[in-house]
DNA sequence: GGACGAAAATAAATCGATAAAAATCGCAGA
DNA sequence: TCTGCGATTTTTATCGATTTATTTTCGTCC
């Protein structure tokens, strides 16, 4: 074999992606022979990708019954952005107690990258940029990374994670223009100003924004 | 087969318990044919189990290399243990400020059964007692348990978890007596009293202790 | 006509074996 | 004695097939 990485790993990622990006559809049952097929893979990588999947959130895990793409619904979305507004304004705060010029300066520098970056490649229809969802998710680490705790870190992109994906499934529905640009900078400025208060009210003003855009949408969970 | 549940969740709860009662050592490596003895199963339950414990964090997956028991450390320690403040103490103010009479009465219900049972089976040294042990994690959980957001009532079992090996590998270097009812109660007084700052400030104070009993137990993490 | 239950079909869980990778060991040369 | 190379051994990752559980189908009985 010459894959530069394990088949379970290939696999897990090739998955994971599918997920986040609501090519399985939440609910949807993914049997072992179907995913095979798909991936071209064994069933051994294919089933342990999916049991790390699974213990992340992911995906269910039925006993003896397979598994399924985790559900999404209104409240659950409700709850993931007040749990993101919660943890991550403590992160921040943390991060801000104990802030650095090297931090500040990754601050503003992965806002001007973010800046320099169309969020869509089309200029009159939504088409994903990889490079901007990249930044995205990056200016976003950054503002947390400082916090000294590995573990909120952790949850913080579990929750990132977990929000984008209801932002595909929104984006199916509708492509609302915005101005996150100017969102991203409040919150930066606030950091370089050492306002820990403005600072994570402007990370909430955020996330509350994006959240009822999302809800907005009427991207629903199915049954 | 008879087992009412898989072999693999059985294969997974197993390996869970024994890493977390620090059976397996931090830092061990866990060879697949080594557990498939152990448990007496086969290898793909292993495997399955294993996984899934690495995307928990409780075992490393080091690419076609195995599987190890996670490390330990102070400073890891440290951070878990300052994190567990952050989070439960953020979980715990949401709960009180969402308050009811139901609540309040299971709080009140959790300490008194724990105050009811023994911490240790023995009583001149120290045997775990399951029961404590059970009704402990019952009571913390039923502090952060009506927070209102599935996530962070997660994320504080993870937290809460981990804590737990790490009081394991430390009462197996020395076992402190001490005063952990009051603690307790000191929590408890204050969210049924509903006063915010001070049930924050007991819980702080008691995760406080706990990690300075272990640090000063001298259970290191192994190189 | 509906419901119960047995049997077939489907799909998941598990095993044993194989292929690929890493670690180890031993030997030759410096 | 130390170092580097290669063969050997050990272990992991993966596959194909088997076993086991669940779902569906199809009669039959009430």
């Amino acid at each position: 074999m010459e894959a530069s990485t394990t088949l379970i790993a290939s696999a897990y990622e090739r998955l994971r992606a599918d997920v986040l990006s609501g090519h399985w559809a939440p609910g949807q049952k993914l049997g072992i022979e179907g995913l095979r097929d798909h991936y071209a893979t064994g069933a051994t990588p294919v089933r342990e990708a999916l049991n790390r999947l699974a213990a992340e959130g992911w995906v269910q895990h039925l006993d003896q019954r397979g598994f399924a793409v985790a559900p999404v619904s209104d409240e659950a979305l409700r709850e993931l952005a007040q749990t993101r507004v919660w943890v991550e304004t403590l992160a921040l705060t943390q991060a801000m107690l104990r802030k650095t010029a090297d931090w500040e300066e990754q601050v503003v520098l992965a806002l001007h990258r973010l800046s320099k970056t169309a969020r869509s490649l089309s200029v009159d229809r939504y088409e994903e940029n990889p490079e901007w969802e990249r930044l995205h998710r990056a200016f976003h680490m950054v503002l947390v990374g400082h916090c000294g705790s590995r573990w909120l870190i952790g949850f913080c992109e579990q929750l990132y994670d977990q929000a984008y994906r209801y932002r595909q499934l929104a984006v199916k529905a509708a492509y609302k223009r915005r101005n996150q640009l100017a969102e991203h900078r409040a919150v930066a400025d606030a950091v370089v100003a050492g306002d820990v208060t403005r600072a994570c009210v402007a990370l909430t003003d955020h996330y509350d924004k994006t959240a009822r855009i999302i809800l907005d949408s009427g991207a629903r969970a199915r049954p």
